[in-house]
DNA sequence: CGATGGCGATAGGCTTTAACTATACATGGG
DNA sequence: CCCATGTATAGTTAAAGCCTATCGCCATCG
């Protein structure tokens, strides 16, 4: 029993009539008429009273048929949906952004990614990075938002923007004089940081040797946000280093905060899109890669797909 | 997209590994590899994302796969029908029986075929054979009850029984004192027929040339039926002619009505099924039939299949 | 009553396809 | 860097699906 001898059933059944039904389907009379034979054999029915004068349906037959109808129509629904899902712009995506990133890109990136393609909501997770390589690979996320370097196997990433590192001083710190900060001299004060795990604080150490070989005086703050440190600077608990996006829109209306940039090589981090190769809707990371270029991210620079990764 | 491909589709999505869901469908891996490639390009759409390490399915391809669950169970659903309406005896059955026969074999009839065959509700019309004969070939009958010779294209017959006829006085009549009654005498009472359209009133004539010549006394009664007759014979307005299964059960307690029978050759008439050729539940007409016989009607003598059609 | 025409079944042959085995290729892990 | 695992590809064979041609049945009509 395939769909097409079905087809060829409720053809006969409209039509009562073996050559119109196989003209309607396209087949010759003969083809219809060992279909339905074979059919009848499965089924070990019969499903039509053949006679010179016209064709009957039996009882079982028009069961049979009517229920014919309803697999056909069914089946209809798989090319149906297969054509609305075909566009890759439509059904939610899943979005993993880290957290370092979330809180200053979300807002601008979910108004742009519904703009661009209406019938893709976004389900977004904020996690740290290894936990979204994770979901990503099991298939709970399809596309994170990640700084490099990161190399899964199985997953492809695609640079987006580069974003430089400054420092956060309380208003009124002795550095406020200095016009651009040595990552060195981070080693001198006393630097907030985020805990183990955020990719940021690694970052943040790697910029300064001296605070990694545990020279410093920073301190590392579990289970926090840059938002929380944020406000500790403010309080005179120490210095900090954000990520640009993050620190330069601050001293608009805050007076309790001063950003200073590092003086060059600026550090920075290389904020970069990740999939596995196999995900099928390209045209969808497209719509964000565009959404999260479009976005105003102070101080970032947009990377081209064949900038190398300057050495950290 | 065959029911084929569907099968291998849902069982590659609960296996998530192609040679697991090829062993479950009796498939080798290259064969279900190949069709859900083929089913991916016909739909146009990726249903799963491959890699060394696992099969995951696409958001489309779950949707797909749960829509083809659909599909295949209402495709089992056929073949249910199908084992379920495969017993003849199972469904109901359109019957019609001319109006000379119906209320003296029905009431025995339903009983029987309902203990015979639980599952095989009779749909009953009583009509002229005429009628019924248009409707049998329609396909609104199954089977029907005439009398013979009943001849139609594509309509078989088998007798069932002969039932002879009997001559019904009015209690006190001249023609009590007789044994039997020789259908020549017929002509010369007032004998209340049955309108046209009606075969047994044919069959009355039949046996009596003379009321036939229009020499008798004979009154038409259009639009009426055998019981009725039998009311205004006993009212003393005539005599008239019935089959035995009506007659005979009369004098009971009825002391209005003599019933004699003919003398010999007794004319008579033979009741017979009829059906489409065609017709494929001849099971159940063998349960008609063997219900018919098993029914008390008085004075008709069951016949073989091969029982020749004596000169009526 | 035999000829005719419509219609479904059957036969024979061709093309497509669905299946298998064997093997190549890709990937993550030791 | 090679091996194990798992999927894709190639090549072959058997089956299926379809077509044309033709048969056989029945009903109608001259």
């Amino acid at each position: 029993m395939t769909l097409t001898d079905l087809r060829y059933l409720v053809a006969l059944a409209r039509e009562r009539h073996f050559g119109h039904a196989a003209e309607r389907c396209n087949v010759s009379q003969p083809t219809l008429s060992v279909a339905i034979k074979k059919l009848e054999e499965e089924l070990a029915v019969t499903l039509f009273e053949r006679s010179a004068a016209d064709v009957k349906i039996t009882d079982i037959g028009a069961r049979i048929v009517a229920q014919a109808e309803k697999v056909l129509l069914e089946a209809g629904q798989i090319k149906e949906i297969a054509t609305a899902g075909r566009d890759p712009l439509s059904g939610p995506l899943k979005l993993g952004v880290i957290y370092t990133i979330g809180p200053y890109l979300l807002p601008h990136l979910i108004p742009r990614v519904h703009a661009a393609a209406p019938s893709m909501p976004l389900l977004i997770q904020e996690n740290y990075t290894a936990r979204l390589a994770e979901a990503l690979k099991r298939g709970d996320l399809d596309v994170i938002v990640v700084a490099l370097p990161f190399e899964e196997p199985g997953i492809v990433t695609q640079a987006v923007y580069d974003e430089p590192f400054r420092v956060l001083l309380p208003a009124g710190h002795g550095w406020e004089s200095e016009e651009r900060i040595p990552a060195s001299r981070l080693a001198e004060a006393p630097l907030l940081l985020l805990g183990a795990g955020n990719c940021f604080r690694d970052q943040v150490l790697e910029a300064c040797p001296l605070c990694r070989s545990g020279e410093g005086l920073q301190r590392t703050l579990e289970g926090s946000s840059l938002e929380t440190i944020r406000h500790m600077v403010a309080t005179g608990a120490g210095i900090t280093v954000l990520p640009s996006a993050a620190a330069d829109p601050l001293p608009g209306g805050n007076s309790l905060l001063t950003v200073r940039p590092f003086t060059t090589p600026e550090p920075f981090r290389r904020v970069a899109l990740a999939w596995r190769v196999t995900y099928p809707r390209s045209g969808a990371i497209d719509v964000i890669r565009a959404a999260i270029l479009d976005s105003p991210l102070q101080g970032v620079k947009p990377v081209g797909r064949g900038s190398p990764l300057p050495v950290g």
